[in-house]
DNA sequence: CGCAAGGTTGAACCGCGTCAAGAAGTGTGG
DNA sequence: CCACACTTCTTGACGCGGTTCAACCTTGCG
């Protein structure tokens, strides 16, 4: 972790780049840039919660552990997401933890200031508070698909939405190298499991494999695996 | 569903209870008394929203539906718990379904109204956002549940939180009336299943059961089926 | 070159969802 | 008050999907 005090950018954050110049310029005076090595974590599931995080750049899982060997990754925190804002709710115990998975540089900023800001800044809670209610919907869709869903649609679900949310390089693979691990997480499933999957994928010509990378070849077979038939 | 247009407390509600007395007074203007009899339907996903409801008092399930027979229940709404809220985000749909499980009534307020009230009044706004906070939080405990805890667990987490909501009763049972069919949605699991796991707990004398009454008896030892063994 | 870390595959096991079928309640109309 | 239908409960049997374990094979790296 090293510390900077230059080179981020708040504007990419949607949560100040539309709200009063007063926030951004109070921001400012407290943030603290923080830079993070790939695995390295950022804060850790049952910490007391310091503070909250705007990513600059880079990729960070948000993950939540169970006994000693599982984990779910429940999102991806990219440019413009915020890291460690469930802090705000009553018991100031971080419920999640964040680790890097690509090169990460974040601005750091003090909870008490945050907090303070929130309360006087009607603009950012209201745009805070509507992240959080799409947040809830993404988050109750999983659970019905984690509830229901087959192992096979929540890998297509997993790999749709990294596409979405990273994009596709020019070869046309998701933008984002994961490694089957994190896959695993990400779709709630094993190892194994996940790469048998990806196999069957690639037999159905629905995706193609080279290395790490997965290229999407056919999003609406995919999307249809991740329907319940309606 | 029945109107009227008294005896709705929005005290009870902690939105309301703590906040500008101008909002009440603007709330009272524009509210509007529903009442619904158990099994009615508040709202249904995919619908437009129209508005958010506050409750008064009874019971609500909110619940998502997979395929046309499965179903999970996400949470359930008592006294002072608001639904559909999640309209709030970019895509004015519910993403979520709420159906009363007891006698219901419930004030609703027209969405424009409420969300112009958000824009203007901070402390409603910013209450807003760490109720969210807090329901995320719930939300990704349950995800990580879900994926890695056993159905027994999940049941012994469903009545947990269930005689946590409801309170017990005098005989020491769970204070809330309700199906198996349910229970077994909201443990997200299966009629049979629940109704094995059930007798399983009784015979280790977890909980008893009689009829669809049921008392928690070992709340440590339930507790205990629903951690990671860290 | 050798070890470590991840990738690949097979086989066994088992949790739990599914189906089926009978029992026991619950309501309804005659 | 009984007969009938209909839902909810209860139990057994079965089998599939998916986790787990274990072994072997790559690949990268000091």
């Amino acid at each position: 972790m090293n510390k900077s005090q230059k080179g981020c950018d708040l504007e990419k954050c949607f949560l100040c780049s539309n709200t009063v110049p007063e926030w951004r310029e109070a921001i400012n005076l407290h943030k603290q840039n923080l830079r993070f090595k790939k695995g390295e974590v950022i804060f850790s599931e049952g910490q007391a919660v310091t503070g909250i995080y705007f990513v600059y750049s880079g990729t960070a899982k948000v993950h939540k552990k169970w006994g000693n060997y599982k984990e779910l990754i429940i999102r991806f925190a990219t440019d413009g997401s915020i890291l460690g804002h469930r802090g705000l709710g009553s018991k100031m115990v971080y419920g999640v933890s964040a680790t890097a998975v690509e090169p990460l540089v974040v601005c750091f900023v003090d909870i008490k200031f945050f907090e303070a800001s929130l309360k006087t800044n009607n603009d950012l809670s209201y745009k805070l508070m509507v992240l959080f209610a799409e947040e809830l919907d993404i988050s109750e869709r999983k659970m019905r698909d984690l509830a229901h869903m087959p192992v096979k649609g929540r890998v297509a679900q997993a790999l749709l939405s990294l596409g979405e949310q990273f994009g596709l390089n020019k070869d046309g693979c998701i933008n984002l190298e994961l490694s089957r691990q994190d896959l695993a997480a990400f779709a709630a499933s094993t190892y194994e499991t996940v790469f048998r999957v990806i196999i069957e994928l690639t037999k159905e010509d629905l995706v193609t494999v080279n290395g790490k990378q997965i290229r999407i070849i056919d999003r609406k077979k995919l999307a249809e695996l991740t329907t319940g038939g309606f």
